[in-house]
DNA sequence: AACAGCACCTGTAGGC
DNA sequence: TGCCTACAGGTGCTGT
């Protein structure tokens, strides 16, 4: 469900942990902590959190320990405060912090993962750069040597951590690029574009709290409003916002995709 | 390297 | 109402 404009979100709003002991840990699934559930405890209780922060489409938990903790929400995970009462039927894990109050990790699907890298080890260290990050985006769109379709490889997070369906979709759409385009062909010129565009679809997908189409929330229980302003994910049949021709949706690489072909050039 | 296919799970929407 | 299929913001494994 969330990807980098989602967890963002989230992480920006978890920044009230910093500082805060974790107490307690209950876990409602096994398979949800990934070392398994003693080897997160023994670091987690007791210890404080120093800082929240994302990388692609993780959220990290550095402890004080020196430990980081990533969170990845997959398809239907959420961190919430206050679960309404279905949400309750969902618990897959939470914390409880200084003694007082609870963290929920409500998750449908139970696709969600906890993990742990131990003090010194690098983190997650196959993600690609941020997506954020216009030049080096463009550097990395720039030598691509692979002739993949382009929207397989914005989704490869070994390329650019953190960009999902809606916003591979969105980007290519707003750049005017086919989503099968092999990512070898793109010019110095499209792949500027490219890196243009990904951090502007993402960057006011932020502005607007994220995208919600059903699962997603932030730890409020509230959600984004960005589903208002999708120009083609999810908008089959739909006119074009620039052309008018209906938006059409083709499996790629085991995903919908939804393109202009018109103004995309679908070929 | 890079596919496709399937696995992991549950809920919802649509057709009949 | 029920049954069945397709589909869902993601990733990871296996075999080819």
């Amino acid at each position: 469900m969330p990807e980098l404009p989602e967890v963002e979100t989230v992480v920006r709003e978890l920044k009230t942990l910093e500082g805060r002991e974790i107490t307690q840990l209950r876990v409602g699934w096994q398979k949800t902590v990934t070392p398994g559930v003693p080897v997160l405890r023994s670091s987690m209780l007791g210890c404080r959190i120093r800082t929240v922060s994302r990388r692609g489409k993780y959220i990290l938990l550095e402890l004080e320990n020196g430990d980081t903790v990533t969170v990845h929400l997959r398809m239907t995970g959420k961190l919430i405060f206050e679960p309404s009462e279905k949400d309750k039927n969902y618990v897959r894990l939470s914390l409880e912090l200084d003694g007082r109050d609870w963290l929920y990790f409500v998750d449908v699907r139970k696709f969600g993962r906890f993990d742990l890298f131990r003090s010194g080890a690098p983190v997650l260290p196959s993600l690609g750069p941020e997506p954020l990050e216009e030049k080096e985006t463009t550097r990395v769109l720039l030598n691509l040597k692979s002739r993949r379709e382009l929207k397989k490889i914005l989704l490869d997070q070994k390329v650019l951590a953190g960009v999902g369906n809606i916003y591979a979709d969105e980007a290519l759409f707003l750049a005017g690029l086919s989503p099968d385009l092999p990512g070898a062909d793109l010019s110095s010129k499209e792949a500027k574009t490219l890196a243009k565009a990904l951090s502007k679809v993402l960057n006011a997908s932020i502005a607007n709290m994220g995208t919600t189409l059903s699962d997603y929330r932030n730890t409020k229980n509230i959600g984004g409003e960005n589903q208002n302003y999708l120009k083609v994910y999810g908008q089959t049949g739909q006119p074009c916002p620039r052309c008018a021709t209906a938006i059409s949706r083709k499996v790629i690489g085991g995903r919908s995709t939804h393109f202009c072909s018109k103004c995309q050039g679908f070929s």
